[in-house]
DNA sequence: TGCGTACGAATGCAATTGCATATATGCCGT
DNA sequence: ACGGCATATATGCAATTGCATTCGTACGCA
């Protein structure tokens, strides 16, 4: 399970590898410098909010951002804390909770994005040509999509 | 600086951090799996296994792995409790740290390659033909070497 | 020489994460 | 109705991370 391993995708690894890290850290930066919190925290409460009535499981939570069980449940309890979703027992279902997105929930959200667009397109976009773009979102979109099933 | 944002950049930046997260996981749990530590240990042993005569500075692992300093800092701690790794200070300016890889540190990082070459083949290199790997090693190569300027 | 500044590394403390397990609810077969 | 299994969430504790600061060394310059 070992031989196959061509050159292209090693090289692809590592320079994914490198270069999420680099931008992550650098997305990370300036919400931090804009006195704003987390991008985990804007992940969770697009996710709520994109969903219909902006109400999610928090299994739809976990599914959408990749966090861990434990993580998400932990961040829900300070999204809570802070007022910004409220956590409610599913009426049909009491093993689920659906977690609802609050006003000032929905004004950080708003309050991040302009932030996270900037530094998206500092960092990334300014760098890719619109063909680029488009033929890097096909590729990592094609990948998503595997992971789904195997 | 905020409104040039397309589409196309958006929805790449958006696969990319959810297929990085998922990658990572995998290849966390197969490590996990096979008994052996972090990726983390592994790109530090790397970064220094393949510098010349398997030495290199602290900051040069910083720049390597883009880890966080104090981060650096202590993983290096760890390694060394192990004996994977000898941290002597610089002769010629001793404010650096010169890191050396040991026998055993050689042979950890060699038992690590294949488990993690076995989760890159199958997680990701699976999913990718070999003209869409170059594809996509070009497109991410080129956000590497921006990086580096900017 | 001595002071100010810069750089690389280390560290105290708080926050977050990972791991293993616990709790709570629902479902199914008898 | 009841026991056994599955699913969703929560939590105690240890490890790791982030942040701010400190420490030690080097360098430039008066």
């Amino acid at each position: 399970m070992n031989a196959k391993l061509k050159p292209a995708v090693v090289e692809a690894w590592a320079n994914l590898v490198r270069i999420e890290r680099t931008l992550l850290d650098r997305v990370e930066e300036e919400l931090k410098r804009a006195q704003l919190p987390p991008l985990d925290w804007y992940h969770v409460l697009h996710a709520i909010d994109r969903s219909p009535k902006g109400m999610l499981r928090q299994t739809g939570v976990q599914d959408r951002t990749q966090l861990a069980q434990y993580n998400v449940c932990r961040l829900v309890d300070r999204l809570e804390r802070e007022g910004l979703v409220e956590r409610h027992q599913c009426q049909l279902d009491g093993r689920n909770n659906v977690l609802v997105i609050t006003a000032k929930g929905r004004a950080l959200r708003r309050a991040m994005w302009p932030v996270y667009a900037g530094a998206i397109a500092a960092h990334f976009g300014a760098h890719l040509s619109e063909v680029e773009a488009r033929h890097l979102a096909r590729l990592l979109g094609k990948l998503v999509r595997t992971q789904a099933t195997d």
